[in-house]
DNA sequence: GTCTATAGACGGATAGAC
DNA sequence: GTCTATCCGTCTATAGAC
């Protein structure tokens, strides 16, 4: 029937808008990552799809709202990476909060004249290990970056556990944290490419 | 003697010159707080001193001299309140590293049995307030900002102290922690202004 | 030194032909 | 849907009168 042939194609025409869209978006983006959030303009978002500026408004009813769908695709991305690192932390924290007695043995040297045995400190190499691998899909990878998220964690579990041990007062403060650690490891991370940028 | 008139009059016009040129670094200042960096203009430089824009081409070569001028400033004052902060976490892990006993009194729980009596507590909340002082004089006034301060610190010492005792694997991130610390809770600072203004 | 007037570039957005 | 042509705004910066 005529109308089973028009859905079809008004299926495929819609397929073809949103992905027309899509790249607009994806340009955007490396339009920006490459000369900056100011610089984006409409004929150069157009240029780099070899369209004219005009014709974004078939996509897009205004350049706010490009930026509108840009700033949704950025917080989808964070979100995930948010979620992994948050679910690590806070997992830690309630792992200590459980079990008063296993968190001193574990995190803190709290049995006079003892060290765990090489074998058995070999099981928190382990739990490292599996923390930088976690790390690394959140795009930490610097050595120092990895320190200081050790010590961020070490010192919010040991204020909880010393000051508030069944409350919330620092591992509610998580969010905020990975936020901070994370914002901070990006920036840095966009400093060192500016150099290996400018050195090359 | 005209030659000393005249030296003493371009001192003057010297120091009223330089009075200016603080006038439009402030005015500045106050605008791109207000507006946004972005919005910062000549235009409104100039509004806001009674002035025409080309005015300003009397006291600055050009917009970028301006940005310049504020560049310099701004660092001025971030390195006065990093050399503050920097220097209590520094201080801090060097008297934790002096001597290993003093620290796991002070710092940890590991004299098994025995706690604090309410009088040696007392010593260790006047640190507390003191911390509390000294970060004020940096900004940060925000309790919970104040926690997370000290569960940086917590973090940093105890890292430090558990797997480099007599190094700085952890110690020589401080610039690097202060400077992260800062600049989260001056952003949590100007959300937190921009919420009170839009709800006013 | 300060002004008016304006050059010259670039931005978003719209009209209308095809 | 895509284009050309164009409007209108804002910006930095300069020329030249006073």
């Amino acid at each position: 029937m005529g109308t089973a042939t028009t859905r079809t194609s008004s299926a495929r025409v819609e397929a073809r808008r949103a992905q027309t869209r899509r790249d607009i978006l994806d340009s955007a983006w490396r339009l920006a990552a490459d000369s900056g959030l100011e610089a984006l303009s409409l004929r150069e978002i157009a240029a780099s799809l070899s369209m004219q500026a005009p014709s974004l408004y078939s996509y897009f009813p205004s350049k706010a709202a490009i930026l509108d769908a840009l700033f949704i695709d950025g917080y989808r991305v964070l979100d995930d990476v948010l979620a992994a690192v948050d679910e690590i932390l806070r997992a830690w924290i309630g792992f200590c909060q459980a079990d008063q007695a296993r968190y001193r043995l574990l995190f803190t040297n709290a049995v006079p004249g003892w060290a765990p045995s090489t074998d058995a400190y070999s099981a928190s190499l382990a739990n490292y290990q599996h923390l930088c691998t976690q790390l690394a899909h959140a795009g930490v990878t610097d050595p120092d970056d990895i320190d200081l998220c050790t010590a961020l964690s070490a010192g919010l579990v040991a204020q909880q556990m010393a000051n508030d041990p069944d409350g919330d007062r620092w591992a509610r403060r998580i969010d905020d944290v990975v936020d901070m650690y994370l914002q901070h490891t990006a920036s840095r991370a966009r400093r060192a490419a500016r150099l290996r940028k400018g050195n090359s």
